[in-house]
DNA sequence: CGGGATGAGGAT
DNA sequence: ATCCTCATCCCG
């Protein structure tokens, strides 16, 4: 043993106590050899040099990986303290079914996670993003028990609640509607973290170097995959001509939300595999959408390389999967979600169908007449509930009538 | 369908 | 005194 390492052990003895260093010291096995000199078969002198270096112990994960639920299966990010992927199954026959739903259940801490690993729901409270499941409670109607394994927070990460309830929502009703079409659907959900874009910033730091930090974010936090959309070629080249581009100016950055730094991811991917007895081969379409609002774009402008998704997580995803056999999902499909509007009704229709009052129904209508929601499908529900409740307070008066003179 | 904020009442 | 659950009301 050269000095040196005498000389950190006995360190570590002086911290640890007599035991531990006792333990390590005077193990046989943890001996330094030396290499052998001659070439020939390869003898296995790093795993017992690792074996030192790792004297205490290899670093170990937190959590066992895949962490297993009812009807869904994932990693967990300990670092993070979101998953790193969310993995379902879906078919018709589980998809129609209705007997579970999500009244009486909340979010709460995964049992699973060491409480040192675990998110909260105070982390979440108040910080202006929501909970967002990755496995949807809305695929786990068929069993209220699986429904509740997906409020548990190790399957959610922090969502803007707009993409949450609209564009997020409406591709996971286009998912589970794949199962009318398709005997097996398999998705695979996550957060991502992706760098800025390169050539925003550039543009950023061009117009103006005295911006105050936020406000540059604020026009390069975007996305490289949601701003492709908006930002066009000629801008970036007139900008390149009034400063040269920096040599790979790339971050990644993101909020952390309460006591615990949940990390606020800057994007949202669905891998979605189908197959089918009507195909010849399974079809797979990866989708990447950012954390933020996000209106009517169709889904194919989120449409990625599914090597990119891997690439951004750190995986690879169904390893067993022949690529050279599969299809794709947008092409087949054609992946046409419902429309935002088409979607609206959903809402629109329970509000209507459950005013308090009249002064409720009232507001509620005048606001979807606004909206431009209204058809002839919610002007019946509007009528039904407005006729039900003038009943109920014509009734309410006739009561008051018969029983004031009593009195 | 997907979510949040608030306050009352009960348990610790 | 503080946490947790639940009911209620609200949003897109």
């Amino acid at each position: 043993m050269s000095p040196l390492a005498r000389q950190v052990l006995a360190g570590l003895a002086g911290a640890a106590g007599g035991l531990l260093a006792a333990k390590v010291i005077f193990r046989p096995d943890v001996t330094f050899q030396e290499p052998p000199a001659s070439a020939g078969i390869a003898k296995p002198v790093l795993p017992t040099r690792a074996a030192q270096i790792l004297a205490f112990g290899q670093p170990s994960a937190t959590v066992p990986s895949p962490l297993v639920y009812r009807n869904h299966v994932l990693e967990y990010d300990s670092a993070r303290r979101v998953p790193k992927w969310v993995a379902e199954h879906l078919t018709k026959d589980m998809v129609k079914q209705q007997v579970a739903n999500r009244k009486g259940v909340n979010f709460s801490p995964d049992p699973l996670i060491p409480t040192q690993f675990t998110s909260t729901n105070q982390d979440y409270w108040g910080s202006g993003w929501s909970r967002g499941h990755m496995a949807p409670a809305g695929n786990n109607k068929h069993c209220q028990d699986s429904m509740r394994d997906t409020f548990y927070l190790t399957n959610v990460v922090p969502q803007d609640i707009d993409n949450n309830g609209n564009y997020w929502n409406r591709l996971e009703i286009w998912v589970r509607g794949l199962t009318e079409q398709y005997q097996d659907v398999w998705v695979v959900s996550g957060p991502l973290w992706l760098p800025q874009d390169n050539k925003e910033i550039i543009a950023a730091t061009a117009v103006d170097d005295s911006k105050p930090v936020d406000d540059s974010l604020k026009t390069t936090v975007k996305s490289e995959i949601g701003s492709k959309v908006e930002s066009s070629e000629s801008e970036h080249k007139q900008i390149r001509k009034v400063r040269p581009p920096r040599p790979s100016p790339k971050t990644v950055s993101y909020q952390v939300l309460g006591p615990n730094n949940v990390a606020v991811p800057t994007h949202l991917y669905k891998v979605v595999l189908v197959s089918d007895p009507m195909l010849d081969r399974p079809l797979l379409g990866a989708f990447v959408v950012p954390n933020i609002p996000v209106g009517n774009q169709h889904l194919s402008e989120f449409k990625v390389e599914l090597g990119e998704v891997e690439k951004g997580v750190g995986v690879t995803f169904h390893p067993e999967l022949d690529r050279k056999m599969v299809g794709d999902l947008c092409i087949q499909s054609g992946c046409n979600m419902q429309d935002y509007k088409e979607f609206q009704q959903f809402f629109w229709t329970r509000r209507l169908k459950s005013p308090w009052n009249l002064r409720n129904l009232e507001r509620d209508w005048a606001e979807a007449m606004k909206k431009g929601v209204v058809n002839s499908e919610l002007e019946l529900v509007y009528n039904e509930s407005k006729a039900r409740l003038e009943e109920k307070e014509l009734m309410k008066v006739e009561e008051k009538a018969v029983g004031a003179p009593a009195a």
